[in-house]
DNA sequence: CGCAGAATTGATACATCTCAAGCTGGGTGG
DNA sequence: CCACCCAGCTTGAGATGTATCAATTCTGCG
């Protein structure tokens, strides 16, 4: 048994699983998770490790645990477009495709729930409940996507920066469950070159774009990667969206 | 009944359907269909209707059968960007959200095979057959998302048209079948100003980069929309892609 | 302390947008 | 049958936002 770069974390019980009500498992009823107990195996990554390669044979698919990842796809010359944020619960691997598509990077220490991919598939045949999950879950990766999409081909420079702020100033806000009241507290889980990356910037654009958001009072920041945001409203009107958008899900 | 705007075709049977094999129903047996049938009916719309607008309760779910509709989302000062295109076979709506994230419209003359939802939903538990193929395509769509992404971020007006050309080209081969040897002749099914919306660009930009692949004798054009690719691969070196990429799926 | 990676800032280049003027082709009505 | 019209498209000239290239300046850490 090869442990190649990677640390292995304790295993733990699904029922003490932080993504157990998120995560692909959700829906599953004990005996279902027993099953997927039985196929499951977790796996620790160092932050800037790249777990997958776009075009590797791909075993397993998996949940992320903890921290955060990237999907990225890079064209020849090297431009680079990030696809997809991969948070706590989300999934990586598609059932039914045997190499990966895009590269798939910890941007922090990762810690991912993998199941052997063929067990797996055969499980999802059996128990609807794992297909109804990541039928749901894949549902909104694609409205995100589409969201995405908007941003990258009619945003501004800040105006896609203050949508990437505002995105994980809401999900910190939703993972904390604090209330809204008062100054929002984060800290960037990206650096400027994943920003930009994220965004179809350059990294000098994010940083100007930064210091131009900073210099108008519509964030504050310590640091280079901890922002307050005092007022979120005034965060949202440099977004461009509409005022009640993202209410759909 | 109230018959808006909209013709009514001809109900026919699934049997003959020509997007049976490849439609959210693909995989369904005779008996499964035979339900399906009983909460089917179709509808026609002219081209340039909208069919839906974001916002708009949706009480259906459908298949495109014939023709071509676009989603588009478009920003509070008009600003727009279409985030899919759709073409027969492609699904429309999302079981469980009661009001649609996006525009349709259609951009050909369009015939959809449409269901209620609440009846859809309750089949869609109980068949495993249509969630397994819907989830199938979302994760087409998916894919097909991400790699727009890449484009909208990453690529240069040049690219982005060469791409675009090159999707229709291959999808249009892929329809009637028909060997790569010799001239790929098409018709654009969309303006200018929707290949704009489409790629994140102006439609001076669109129309300025279709003069220069001309001039540059990459494509040929008859009209404004017959378009004629003697070398395809001359045509891909232009998209920026790997040179063997779009084999995944 | 001093190094290295990350970030900021500046000056300039350039791709695309914007605004504006014509062109084209197909349909319509006099 | 022709003149006109109009949406769709093309082309031009200039403005502008972002990229590019190049110095510095931070910041954390051995």
């Amino acid at each position: 048994m090869a442990v190649h770069h990677d640390m292995h974390a304790p295993v733990h019980d699904c029922a003490d699983c932080p993504i157990r009500h998120r995560a692909v498992c959700a829906r599953c009823e004990t005996d279902e998770l027993i099953k997927l107990e039985q196929i499951k195996y977790y796996r620790s990554y160092q932050a800037g490790q790249t777990l997958i390669w776009s075009g590797d044979r791909m075993d397993f698919v998996a949940s992320v645990v903890t921290g955060i990842a990237t999907l990225t796809q890079t064209m020849e010359d090297g431009r680079r477009q990030m696809v997809g944020l991969l948070l706590p619960s989300d999934f990586v691997g598609r059932p039914g495709r045997a190499v990966a598509a895009y590269d798939v990077t910890a941007t922090t220490d990762l810690v991912m729930c993998c199941f052997r991919k063929k067990p797996f598939e055969e499980l999802m045949s059996s128990t609807p409940h794992i297909a109804q999950r990541l039928l749901e879950m894949t549902l909104d990766e694609l409205d995100a996507a589409r969201e995405w999409m908007l941003l990258l081909g009619r945003k501004t420079a800040r105006e896609k920066i203050a949508s990437l702020l505002a995105i994980i100033a809401r999900r910190d806000a939703s993972l904390k469950l604090k209330a809204p009241k008062g100054a929002i507290v984060f800290d960037l889980p990206l650096t400027r070159e994943e920003m930009a990356d994220y965004l179809g910037l350059t990294l000098e654009t994010v940083s100007r774009q930064i210091s131009a958001l900073r210099k108008d009072g519509i964030i504050e920041l310590e640091g280079k990667r901890h922002v307050v945001v005092r007022n979120f409203d005034a965060l949202m009107e440099e977004t461009g969206d509409d005022s009640d958008g993202g209410f759909l899900v």
